[in-house]
DNA sequence: TTGTATGCGTTATCAG
DNA sequence: CTGATAACGCATACAA
């Protein structure tokens, strides 16, 4: 290794004390011009660079957001993902933060788990990805303030986290109200996975807006599953052995409506003439399926800024209490519906 | 905040010396087992967590993992990038490393920001994620070892670092031989974007082999530009402006070979019937277009895991020389060929 | 404005 | 096996 030149070297070389080169450093302003531009300069000849641990050490701070995603079932980061965690790298990197990235298993994370990783100073804020559940850690009777976690694509603020997700109730009602207005007046949802609260949310929205319009009683439900392409050609299975077969599916995913669609298109019926499909989040590849699948942008790049924003102001104190920041879906309609 | 608690609160509360718990905690053989179940008990008590700011300044280490992705021209990282990352993170987890995420916009990262970010201690070794260039830092006479960086879906060996990736040419053979054999023998080639060393090798595996089955000089070139959907579209259209149209499209990557299948499905051709398309990634979608794909499926996952036990063999001195890493892809004869 | 002294929490060295 | 003590590199309250 090339020895490391410490803030010493630098007091060594321009003669001056070690807490001036410091706070050259770090405090330009309060330091003389001519001393600053000194440091600066020997600072650059000798290759200098702050080491992060000492300044960690001695701040008491880290300056890194811990990106929680949760992996289901052992697959990978969903696609979905991907613009998101887009956003929250250029965020963090506007506001100097690090962004440190775990998976973990399964659909919940610990509390404790959390307020683990904070205590070691790992990182001192977090961003929850899709978590199901948060328990506010017991032995800590919110003395305080809030905890530095936000929760994004799913709505944890009744649990005391801030949250950042998709208005998905506008998205479902953009959906149904365009279907309706296509004429169809029989409707599948194609689910989620159990227990998941997309889905409570998701399939309610439809279910009320249909009642809404006095279709309520024309709504089955088909059990999903993952959100995945499998899951939704599933589905398709089902959909197609019913007696009475709906004209209009809602889709709780893009991946399932292309699953569906796929499974749909090979049993030599017709989208959208005998059947319509909608799906939901904004993938890319729904534009180029044939025939391009109507659905709902989430705005993803969005969601990842914002989140990091809620969680900078959390630490700055601007923010106090939970509160929900719901973004604006798109709705597109293209040639499946 | 909840006062954090120190090896020195252990050291008070047990009545032994902080050097004493440090070890039982760091090398539970070093002391008595007396003193360990003292030590743990303890801990556990009072929730001790060490701190990893003290225990990176102490030992001069981070124990993270920077991965560097490039984010071509401010679009997300790649989907394709979704599985490798989860690979990362996998096998980072199973070494007890941490992950740290960064992206970079362009297509080169600077070998200095990388030394940058290694003297300041942000991690001990870097992941390169399809990163076109890497100019050996300069002030660093190659002193002793490698450097703790590693590229992923780029072949840098030549420039000095270990490399892991797919063996792109087994892939493109597959898919020309799979084509001749399917009767084909006039080929268009969808590149990437211009200067990008998957292009060349691609193009070259295909025009190899292609010249080895004496079908040198049936193969014309497309440009396509970002390895997206849109770049496919926009070949498929030069293609369908074409005279003397080929019978079989090879495309540098999944989402191209999307794009062109649904332009050219727009413009009544059929598919496989009058054009044949290959993609290349194995992106999920592939299996659920009408027709479905055929591609080429790299192993992304493997890929990531890999990468980080490389890192891994370079700072513990096992590996000691640049090397390429390149997995076996798999190919997939679906309806699209 | 600059220098002095001390703290941050661990690990490692070296005695005992 | 355990204890005392010196790094680790930087920041900062306080004094000059």
């Amino acid at each position: 290794m090339t020895k490391r030149v410490t803030l010493a070297d630098l007091a060594e070389q321009t003669g001056l004390n070690i807490s001036t080169i410091s706070r050259a450093l770090s405090r330009p302003d309060r330091v003389s011009n001519e001393t600053r531009r000194l440091v600066e300069k020997v600072a650059a000849q000798l290759g200098y660079e702050t080491n992060v641990a000492a300044r960690n050490l001695s701040r008491g701070t880290s300056d890194t957001i811990l990106v929680l995603a949760s992996s289901f079932s052992g697959q990978a980061i969903s696609p979905v993902f991907t613009q998101t965690l887009l956003g929250v790298c250029e965020e963090a990197k506007a506001l100097g933060l690090n962004v440190m990235l775990r998976q973990y298993l399964g659909q919940s994370i610990s509390a404790s788990d959390v307020m683990r990783y904070l205590q070691a100073g790992v990182a001192d804020s977090v961003l929850l990805v899709a978590s199901e559940q948060w328990e506010p850690p017991v032995g800590r009777p919110s003395d305080r303030g809030m905890l530095p976690v936000v929760s994004i694509f799913k709505d944890l603020t009744s649990a005391g986290l801030a949250s950042v997700m998709t208005q998905e109730v506008d998205g479902y009602v953009a959906i149904v109200d365009h279907l309706v207005e296509r004429g169809h007046r029989h409707f599948a949802f194609v689910s989620g996975p159990q227990g998941i609260g997309h889905e409570h949310i998701r399939y309610n929205a439809v279910k009320n807006r249909l009642s809404m319009l006095g279709l309520g009683q024309k709504l089955i439900r088909l059990e999903g599953g993952p959100f995945d392409m499998p899951s939704g050609a599933k589905a398709a299975q089902t959909f197609l052995a019913l007696k009475n077969r709906p004209t209009a599916v809602i889709c709780c995913s893009d991946a399932q409506a292309l699953g569906f669609l796929h499974t749909i298109l090979e049993s030599g019926l017709r989208v959208p003439d005998d059947v319509a499909i909608a799906g939901y989040d904004g993938m890319d590849y729904t534009a180029f399926t044939s025939p391009a699948l109507t659905t709902v942008i989430q705005p993803m790049l969005e969601i990842g800024r914002v989140a990091v924003q809620v969680l900078a102001d959390i630490r700055n104190g601007r923010i106090t209490s939970p509160r929900l920041v719901a973004l604006a879906p798109t709705f597109v309609i293209r040639q499946s519906t």
